[in-house]
RNA sequence: AGGGCUAUCGCCAAGCGGUAAGGCACAGCACUUUGACUGCUGCAUUCGCUGGUUCGAAUCCAGCUAGCCCUGCCA
């Protein structure tokens, strides 16, 4: 790392701490719950502790905090593994459970009875509640909170061996009832639920509440920094609390950084759930989501993703990302990683009169011209081509320099060619373009030298694949933002739009589920997985290139 | 008098008392085997507001204002 490169305020403070010696190593860990599907916020965390790990020459733990076990599965653990893996943060052999350390956390929790910081109770839920106090009112001492040691340290074991019922005890912390900070209120610890855990099976049936547990889980693996969003800013002086009165030698802190939002994007795990009941979106890898596996899907790279995140920085101001940021990313990282090919969408046929017909050429052409590592490929040509419709105007504006009658253009890395006219159905829809083409420009130079103003993709009409293109845009309409009045979503009904006559290169014939690809001026495409029948290729075009298709402005 | 946090360009974000980095977006020009890409240029006399301290304040102090989070036996 370089000195005078700026450091993030967690950084800053990393640095501190290893200067004053209040650690002497950086170890970090991801802790996701295994209840869902990653996102793109959970990359921003993954590989910010990653990263911090690899800059401070540390450590980075990945770690299930499954301590509730109603809402977790193995499934989503097997996801989330393949997600963090496919960002590129390594674990190395540092796999954890918080279930793993259930015995450690049961003999903490009876370290604090003995203390006596920590009593059982016996009120309900609901009455904890209404004992807690409300954010302007303290709370009221629990009933309970004068057990003796011996009479918690029994009531506990008697709820650890199934005993009581879900909800009839819980153990609590002894703080402070009349704490400004609520968290701070005598929270509970430790709840009774006879239910099946993923991993620890039957063997419990008290579990450990996350402002117990997660100090402890750090505590244990070495953990330095715990990094967390926002939202649990309130908790530190718990967290703080916890590895205090557990005595932990060099304990772990906790820092707290914002959440990444990105702009007319859809995160709220309650809204995608409707949009996924709803069959709005085909799933939770659905490519208009931010989920990872939609990101892996609509062929964003992990390299993207990580510049992205590089790109947005961290801070503790609440903010939301321009998607064009995310889209930039993806640009940049496959223009000079990929192939450029072609593929044509909305196709209208060229024929080229003078060509000989029934004879097809291979032509080679370079596969990116800013990275010669890349090679090149082989493309027919022939008599008949495929051409955007788009690139043909019977009656051309002005600077229109594509294909229009009388003016010669070149077809990309093939010839020259002179537009003659076109032909056209009952309803006025031109069918055929006809031009007429200059043998001696094969490869797309003129021998005299002349210079043409436009330059178009084709793709041999014979030879073409015919792929189903579907075209992803945001599902929010980013005009009016992501909520209606009535506060429902505010949907965009173009979100998906499926072409089934596009032809592309021959090239694709042997592409992959995932493999993206760069099309001249058409932006990016990936070979979609989920839904790839086995002989039809389907491909999600993934990101515009801006004003590709926009015509000059007419007065 | 509930507590905590945040406020720098349309969007992120540096800045840490010495006179507003950078990126995205946008606009213009140039270049171009695509109008993409690339290159160049432009884009905050001003840092939520009001006072104060200082030779000097986005940075320090005070008071406001706005936004976010907190009353799960969720994480």
């Amino acid at each position: 790392m370089s000195e005078n490169e700026s450091r993030n305020f967690i950084e800053q403070i990393i640095d501190k701490d290893l200067e004053e010696g209040v650690y002497d190593t950086v170890h970090t860990r991801f802790p996701p719950e295994p209840n869902g599907y990653l996102h793109i916020g959970h990359a921003k965390s993954i590989l910010l502790n990653y990263g911090l790990a690899q800059k401070y020459n540390g450590k980075f733990n990945l770690r299930f905090d499954d301590t509730n076990p109603t809402k977790e599965k193995v499934e989503f653990v097997e996801s989330i593994k393949a997600d963090v893996k496919w960002l590129g943060a390594d674990w190395e052999d540092r796999l954890f459970f918080a279930s793993n350390y259930f015995g450690q956390m049961y003999e903490a929790a009876v370290k604090l009875i003995k203390k006596g910081k920590a009593y059982v109770s016996d009120l309900s839920a609901d009455e904890i509640r209404e004992y807690r106090g409300s954010l302007t009112e303290p709370g009221r001492e629990d009933p309970a909170a004068k057990r003796s040691v011996e009479e918690n340290l029994k009531l506990f074991e008697d709820m650890k061996n199934g005993k009581y019922g879900d909800g009839e005890k819980v153990l609590r912390a002894r703080i402070d009832m009349a704490s400004p900070n609520i968290n701070m209120r005598d929270p509970v610890i430790y709840r009774v639920a006879h239910i099946s855990h993923h991993n620890t099976g039957d063997q419990w049936c008290i579990y450990p509440m996350y402002d117990f547990a997660h100090p402890i889980e750090d505590a244990i693996e070495g953990v330095t920094h715990s990094i967390c969003t926002l939202e649990f800013e309130d908790h530190r002086p718990l967290y703080d609390w916890v590895v205090r009165e557990l005595e932990y030698e060099k304990p772990p802190k906790q820092i707290e950084f914002a959440k990444l939002y990105l702009t007319n994007v859809v995160t709220g795990k309650r809204y995608i759930k409707r949009l996924v009941e709803e069959g709005i979106v085909d799933g939770w890898d659905d490519p208009r989501l931010v989920s990872i596996a939609a990101l892996r899907r609509r062929g964003f790279t992990p390299e993207s993703i990580r510049r992205f995140v590089e790109l947005c920085g961290v801070s503790k101001s609440n903010s939301s990302v321009d998607y064009a940021m995310l889209e930039y990313c993806i640009r940049e990282d496959l223009k000079v990683k990929k192939p450029r090919m072609m593929a044509v969408l909305d196709p209208v046929k060229l024929i080229i009169d003078n060509y000989p017909e029934g004879q097809t050429e291979m032509l080679t052409v370079p596969n990116n011209l800013e990275n010669e590592s890349l090679g090149s490929r082989q493309i027919p040509f022939g008599r008949e081509l495929y051409i955007e419709r788009e690139d043909f105007m019977e009656e051309p504006p002005k600077k229109y320099f594509r294909m229009f009658p009388g003016n010669e253009v070149r077809l990309m890395n093939a010839y020259f060619v002179t537009c003659t006219g076109c032909v056209k159905d009952a309803e006025g829809r031109v069918t055929e373009v006809h031009c007429t083409y200059d043998p001696a420009s094969r490869g797309g130079n003129s021998p005299d030298g002349r210079k043409v103003k436009g330059t178009i993709h084709w793709v041999a009409a014979k030879e073409a694949i015919q792929a189903e293109v579907r075209l992803y845009e945001n599902i929010i309409d980013e005009e009016k933002g992501v909520y209606n009045e009535d506060g429902s979503l505010n949907l965009n009904p173009n979100s998906l739009t499926v072409l089934t006559e596009c032809y592309l290169e021959p090239a694709f014939a042997g592409a992959k589920a995932y493999d993206s690809f760069q099309f001249v001026r058409q932006g990016f495409f990936c070979v979609d997985c989920k839904d790839s029948k086995e002989d039809a290729l389907v491909f999600n075009r993934i990101v515009s290139l801006k004003s590709s298709y926009v015509l000059p402005k007419q007065e």
